[in-house]
RNA sequence: GGUGGAGUCGCCUAGUGGCCGAUGGCGCCCGCCUCGAAAGCGGGUAAGGGGCAACCCUUCGAGGGUUCAAAUCCCUCCUCCACCGCCA
């Protein structure tokens, strides 16, 4: 679909053959980090080896169809006959091995596009809980009343509306009302106009994408279960601006100088949270629908490291400026996504609940997705080279959360960071209705 | 949704079955000329794959078909443009 060759049936990237070839160890170490089956990358040189063996063999064979069906036009009437007869047995051996050829690539894209990308060194070892603490900042708040948590304040400043959600759309659904509302544009406006400071291009982007931009970001593997699909259509509904982000130059070769290329998308996502029945059915930390700002960026794979620490230093710099309190993870092998070489989450403090939570996620993706959407630059020399992506959230719904029991008061109002104030207009959100006031008459 | 037209190498463009991996122009790069530049002249200028190499193969929106042979003929799909219908 982006320009990936032909007859060979293969895909172009995904990982780099060539590269595995020259040193298989590096994808088998990378598989054990992850706790994977390194044994992956001797069947991949198997069928690379029998597959480049076919299409040697249709390309020999082909030259000659070729040249032999030259010669047909020039040739003689008596000679004629005896060529015609040579083509057509040519012709049918040329599009046996042609066939045979394009089965072996298949078999070997199969496999191929289950391999996860290479883990960047460094990254923990280990499963979901070996992530490691980078660092710690700020204090978890001492509150001299019981904190409320983040949907009983909700619901006494009128902002979060659950049960009309499931109403309307069902479990997982919500309405954000009045200062709700107000609350969450101010935040991914805020979120957005930090990005656009630094450079970023903002973007608005189409959240039904092809299954093709959805298999190029690496999202259809393992968690396909996660994503809605409109049958219909054969469209999907995406998880993140970063889906839609990363199709955009898909099939594209980049100039040299416009490199890193940053783009600052505002999307709605769509997650069915189909593994995660009965985990955080409160409020609005897991839910089907949410908005967020997400950076999404091009380099060039030699910078895409020092370009990871800058995304996660402008997370940061959105969680200073809201006074919430949190701490850096890095994530382990074992727990990364499949397009992820390296990834840091940042989790604020949600004190009802006494731990922290995911509030942001930032990714190098190297080279992955831009083999699978065909993304090249132009190098210095002239040559096009996959590029690197990597992404990083910016601000979500779920800050809402953490934004509303960090700085809660007795009262249930809630003291709105002094970054906020311009875009929401407010200095704080006074309650509407007193708490635990279940009489709202809104049931059938 | 309906009807008609179109998709060719960065851009524009030639090309109706073999002499076409593909014409010409613009742009860009190199050289000549010039004190320097412009103009002019000459040359170069798609991507991917295989091979030590010479070289070979694939790709003319995508996929399939006809044929010894397809940019060219047939089918399906996608996209774009125009008009009609409908509608935020």
């Amino acid at each position: 679909m982006w320009g990936r060759t032909g007859a060979g049936g293969n895909l172009q990237g995904v990982i780099d053959l060539r590269a595995l070839r020259e040193d298989p160890e590096r994808l088998r170490a990378s598989q054990r980090a992850r706790g994977e089956d390194p044994s992956i990358a001797d069947r991949l040189l198997e069928l690379d080896a029998s597959r480049r063996s076919a299409l040697t063999r249709f390309e020999t064979l082909r030259a000659e169809q070729k040249s032999v069906g030259k010669s047909v036009s020039k040739a003689s009437p008596e000679e004629r006959e005896e060529l015609l007869t040579k083509a057509k047995s040519l012709a049918a051996e040329v599009k046996e091995a042609e066939a045979e050829a394009g089965k072996l690539g298949e078999e070997l894209d199969t496999v191929l596009v289950r391999v996860p990308n290479l883990v960047e060194e460094g990254a923990p070892e280990g499963g979901v809980d070996d992530f490691v603490v980078m660092e710690t900042v700020g204090e978890p708040r001492e509150f001299d009343f019981a904190p409320r948590d983040h949907l009983e304040l909700g619901e006494m400043l009128g902002a979060i509306d659950m049960e009309r959600g499931a109403k309307v759309s069902g479990a997982r659904f919500y309405f954000l009302t009045g200062v709700g509302a107000q609350l969450e544009l101010a935040l991914l406006n805020m979120a957005m106009n930090q990005a656009i400071e630094e450079g970023f291009t903002p973007m608005i982007p189409p959240v039904l994408v092809k299954p093709e931009t959805m298999e190029g970001t690496g999202f259809l593997g393992e968690h396909s279960d996660e994503i809605y699909h409109l049958p219909e259509d054969d469209l999907y509904l995406v998880g993140t601006s970063e889906v839609a982000l990363a199709g955009y130059h898909a099939g594209e070769i980049l100039p040299a100088d416009a490199l890193p290329n940053r783009y600052i998308g505002w999307s709605s996502c769509f997650r069915r949270e189909a593994g995660s029945y009965g985990k955080d059915t409160r409020g609005i930390i897991r839910v089907h629908q949410f908005n967020k700002v997400e950076m999404f960026v091009y380099t060039h794979p030699d910078q895409a490291h020092e370009e990871h620490e800058r995304l996660l230093a402008w997370e940061r710099r959105m969680l200073d400026k809201l006074g919430l309190p949190y701490r850096v993870v890095d994530i382990a092998g074992g727990d990364l996504g499949t397009s992820a070489a390296r990834k840091y989450d940042c989790e604020a403090w949600v004190p009802t609940q006494e731990t922290y939570r995911e509030l942001t996620s930032t990714s190098n993706c190297t080279e992955f997705q831009a083999r699978r959407l065909n993304v090249r630059y132009r190098d210095e020399d002239g040559k096009p080279r996959f590029a690197a992506t990597l992404n990083g959230t910016l601000a979500t719904t779920r800050w809402i959360v953490a934004i509303l029991e960090n700085h809660q008061r007795e009262d249930g109002s809630v003291v709105v960071p002094e970054a906020l104030r311009p875009y929401l207009g407010k200095e704080v959100l006074e309650p509407i209705q007193a708490a635990k006031d279940k009489n709202k008459g809104k049931k059938k």
